[in-house]
DNA sequence: GTTGAAATGTTATAACATAACACTATACTT
DNA sequence: AAGTATAGTGTTATGTTATAACATTTCAAC
């Protein structure tokens, strides 16, 4: 289950920034908090909420119960640390929290690795169009599902 | 119940179009599954799956199960009839099916309702930043929460 | 009329998520 | 330092959403 779980440079200095904005602000980023962080942004691929449930309780010994995790999901989501993609009922780590509010994911149907991405754009567009039609945007949710360039070429 | 269904000309005319469809493409449009559709374009807001099912046990006297209920929602999301909106578990009936694949979703946290629509420049705006990031796309979901004119002139 | 495929009926259970209440830790007050 | 309020956690139970698996029916095509 642990090979799972990748490391990488980039994946170390999320953590680091996650860090840093809950000291700014004040949030209590408990050792719950922190280590369910970690291992979905550690996960390759979009993980459910059960799976965390899982390596939650074989990376730390201890067993977990559903709302332990799903408490730490929603204060992730809150901060803009975490994303939920709802098409397929599953959490990502984000890799840019604070830096904006939107973004969208590409998800690969066959590999089910994902991309998180930002194009500012195509937010604006969305925003534009919502607006056009007297909405007031609170959140969106932009799932794309097809095939990422990999399993194409196979 | 049967008061949170709705039926105007736009729905008549959709139940029409639907039939229509299934005529020239020989698909086989039961009597449950146009229950179900009547249900769900009927209904005033996105409807749940078991919501479905305890409308169709009542305005039908039979006892329906969920597979019932989930396999002519599939049917239904297969051809282009109806919208599943992810980020609420819920249904909506398509009022333009055939004409576009891909629409979004204005859905009001206050009042609930939803609005489906189209923006054709939108839409390949969408096609465009995934294909820049070489990803091929099959289906997109986009939701937007927010709250709609009415509510916010409360 | 037989056959085969699609649709439906039925039971059970899987998968996803939260309510409710008890307990603990922390940090803030006086 | 004791009191107390708040946020966080533990635990049990249950609510909600969706599907697996297999039996039965329907109906068109041969």
């Amino acid at each position: 289950m642990r090979s799972k779980l990748k490391d990488t440079k980039e994946i170390q200095a999320s953590i680091t920034r996650v860090l840093d904005i809950c000291k700014l602000n004040n949030l209590v980023f408990t050792e719950i908090r922190q280590k369910i962080f970690e291992i979905i942004i550690k996960y390759k691929k979009p993980i459910k909420a059960y799976e965390i449930l899982d390596v939650f309780t074989e990376v730390t010994g201890k067993r977990a119960h559903p709302p332990t995790i799903y408490r730490a999901i929603d204060f992730l989501i809150e901060n803009g640390f975490i994303h939920k993609l709802n098409s397929i009922n599953s959490y990502v780590g984000c890799f840019h929290p604070k830096v904006h509010k939107e973004c969208y994911f590409l998800i690969c149907k066959i590999c089910n690795i994902y991309k998180e991405c930002c194009d500012k754009n195509l937010t604006e567009n969305i925003f534009k169009s919502a607006n056009k039609r007297d909405f007031i945007v609170s959140n969106t949710t932009l799932e794309i599902e097809g095939h990422c360039n990999d399993c194409i070429q196979k």
